[in-house]
RNA sequence: GCGGGCGUAGCUCAGUGGUAGAGCAUCACGUUGCCAACGUGAGGGUCGAGGGUUCAAGUCCCUUCGCCCGCUCCA
């Protein structure tokens, strides 16, 4: 170690943290490895190593914990109650019509037509939205038209002027449009058209067409792109649900899906669920699993992959009362995430705008984390939908079985005391989660580096979902210690091996070691040294602060269960 | 899908047509004993893959795969 003063570390705020070094921290130690790797990688799949296995499943147990099994921490609801939720695993695969049902297979079916010339994509059924809202050229060439005959659709035209546009501001904002590759060619074949049918002058879509257009009678009219003016390519389905074939051929009649969200499953068995366990409305259901959506640009690390897991609670509750619910999730939902360790202001709370909504839902929250990768932006870790009784009633439409709910706790008094019972479609809200996401804002967020540490490196995991839970060094590997380590980390074992690894390892310097269990994000190491055997006592080595306490090797299982959460 | 950058040891990277390299990491032995200590040694590479040019390719050309960045998409 060097005498020479080191500069403060930076805060986080001023120097974001690089991506390449977490990338290449997650391989090292292996959190994050590619998917088929040898073969050089399949693009869009990520997989877990040892320590990243462990991380996501310590996140997934998390959740199970306080959202299923004891439901919020045990927060009381809206009306004053104690939280009920039931676990529930669903399919990978189910029958095809659920997402028929969903709208997953009309929104996952839209045509895209490519633009050849700066392939940008474009929906197909929203292209004159499109262009209207979005394309810079189609607005700067808007303004050159004279106002419309008054009670017509149909703009006149000016043909010096779009001349003269064409030549000028087309040139930069439109470079493929037909108008401003050849305009006296398109301008001719406009004078021609209208000289044509004089009745009936071109509106606005189709003059817009055969500005994009080179030869409309070789190729007919055609639709230029919003961006840059060519013309669009056929449309084409862009598929995003992953299809495959269940039984002998592959025939249209056996194709299924590969379920885009693990939701639906959950739906699905609203009904059987109730029957079958002695829940109540308001309840959830809890659904933890892998999805697949064949994203067109996977990036940056398990960020966007095409295969996902998530974790998703669907509580369904009386409509008066769904606002209230949706409240209680989405505040417990910012909680949660800030209790693992993603507190301060990387993580945030995001009400979607009105126009931001899906046309069923009365509300949606995403909790957001600063990836360094967004940065200064923020990327969604879970959204908190207030989903009205779409699905339920979607299903119940198209399965044509009664999905509805008869509430005894509600409706008019008998004259026996008891209820008439009132009957509806629960709503639902749904925090729909996103572990691998969430495991990688967990190590984005713990990667710290300290210059002023001998070992820089540091992966400030929270406890709780830290893979590797203790390590316990002796500090020679001899005199009796290994011995004592070995016995000590055979108890740790014993009572913390269900949630994690307990590392021992005599090997090398302590410091090494100690950097060793730094970067692979273990908060606490026990060590043995020559005090241990005289007086029954170890060190306790802080990982985020380097501190250390003598504690008493019986209260070491103590010290660790009470921090581990 | 487009544009740009990149791909050489586990990691970070050098290598300017002529013998495959360094630092760190890993392992062994020795020394040391509370913060990536030191010494000596060892293992580890179809230079992402395929094709071409050349007497000779990590290096030049073509194709392809993957990663990163910017567009684009994200029901």
């Amino acid at each position: 170690m060097s005498d020479t003063p080191v500069p403060a570390a930076p805060s986080s705020a001023a120097a974001p943290k690089s991506m390449d070094a977490i990338m290449a921290l997650c391989k090292r130690r292996g959190f994050v490895f590619q998917a088929s790797d040898i073969y050089g990688g399949i693009n869009g799949f990520w997989d877990y190593g040892p320590l990243g296995a462990q991380l996501k499943k310590n996140l997934r147990d998390a959740w199970w914990q306080d959202m299923v099994m004891n439901p919020a921490w045990g927060r009381k609801g809206p009306g004053g109650e104690r939280v009920r939720c039931v676990p529930l695993e669903t399919c990978i695969i189910q029958h095809p019509k659920v997402w028929e049902a969903s709208g997953h297979l009309a929104g996952f079916a839209d045509p895209m037509r490519k633009c050849p010339g700066c392939g940008h994509f474009v929906r197909a059924d929203q292209y004159w939205d499109t262009i209207a809202q979005w394309s810079e050229w189609f607005n700067s060439l808007l303004q050159e038209y004279e106002p419309s005959v008054e009670g017509t659709q149909h703009p006149r035209i000016n043909a010096e002027r779009l001349f003269k546009w064409a030549r000028g501001k087309g040139k930069r904002a439109a470079p493929n449009l037909a108008l401003v590759r050849t305009p006296e060619v398109v301008l001719s074949f406009v004078a021609e058209r209208i000289a044509s049918q004089p009745a009936s002058p071109p509106d606005l879509k189709e003059m817009t067409q055969y500005f994009g257009t080179a030869q409309p009678g070789a190729t007919g009219l055609q639709q230029p792109c919003p961006r840059c003016g060519a013309p669009l390519g056929e449309p084409a389905p862009f598929k995003l649900m992953f299809e495959t074939y269940a039984g002998l051929t592959q025939s249209e009649d056996n194709r299924v899906y590969l379920r885009p969200e693990t939701a639906q499953g959950v739906f699905l068995h609203f009904k059987n669920v109730v029957d079958s366990t002695r829940v109540r409305v308001p309840f959830g259901i809890g659904n933890t699993g892998r999805s697949f959506r064949n994203e067109i640009t996977p990036r940056n690390l398990t960020y966007r992959s095409r295969e996902f897991e998530q974790a998703e609670l669907e509580f369904f509750c009386h409509p008066d009362e769904s606002m209230a619910w949706y409240t209680f999730w989405r505040d417990f939902r910012m909680d949660w995430w800030k209790s693992l360790g993603l507190a301060g202001e990387n993580l945030i709370l995001r009400e979607h705008a009105k126009d931001e909504l899906s046309h069923y839902s009365m509300g949606t929250s995403d909790v957001e984390y600063r990836f360094p990768f967004t940065a200064p932006g923020f990327g969604e870790l879970e959204g908190i939908a207030h989903r009205g009784c779409y699905d339920l009633t979607q299903h119940q439409t198209h399965s044509k079985v009664k999905l509805d709910y008869f509430d005894t706790t509600r409706g008019e008094t008998l004259p026996n005391g008891g209820k008439k019972g009132e009957r509806y479609m629960p709503h639902c809200i749904e925090p729909a989660a996103g572990l691998d996401r969430g495991a990688l804002a967990l190590i984005c967020e713990g990667y710290t580096v300290d210059p002023s540490r001998p070992s820089p490196e540091i992966l400030k995991l929270h406890p709780r979902v830290a893979p590797i839970k203790a390590a316990v060094f002796p500090l020679m590997d001899k005199d009796g210690m290994p011995e004592v380590a070995e016995k000590l980390t055979d108890d740790l074992f014993a009572k913390f091996g269900k949630s994690g690894f307990i590392e021992s390892d005599a090997k090398q310097s302590i410091g090494k070691r100690y950097a060793r269990m730094d970067e692979a994000g273990c908060p606490f190491c026990f060590t043995i040294d020559g005090d241990t055997l005289k007086d029954q006592t170890v060190t306790v080595r802080d990982r985020d602060t380097g501190k250390q306490e003598r504690i008493g090797i019986d209260k070491v299982s103590g010290y660790l269960g009470e921090r581990l959460g």
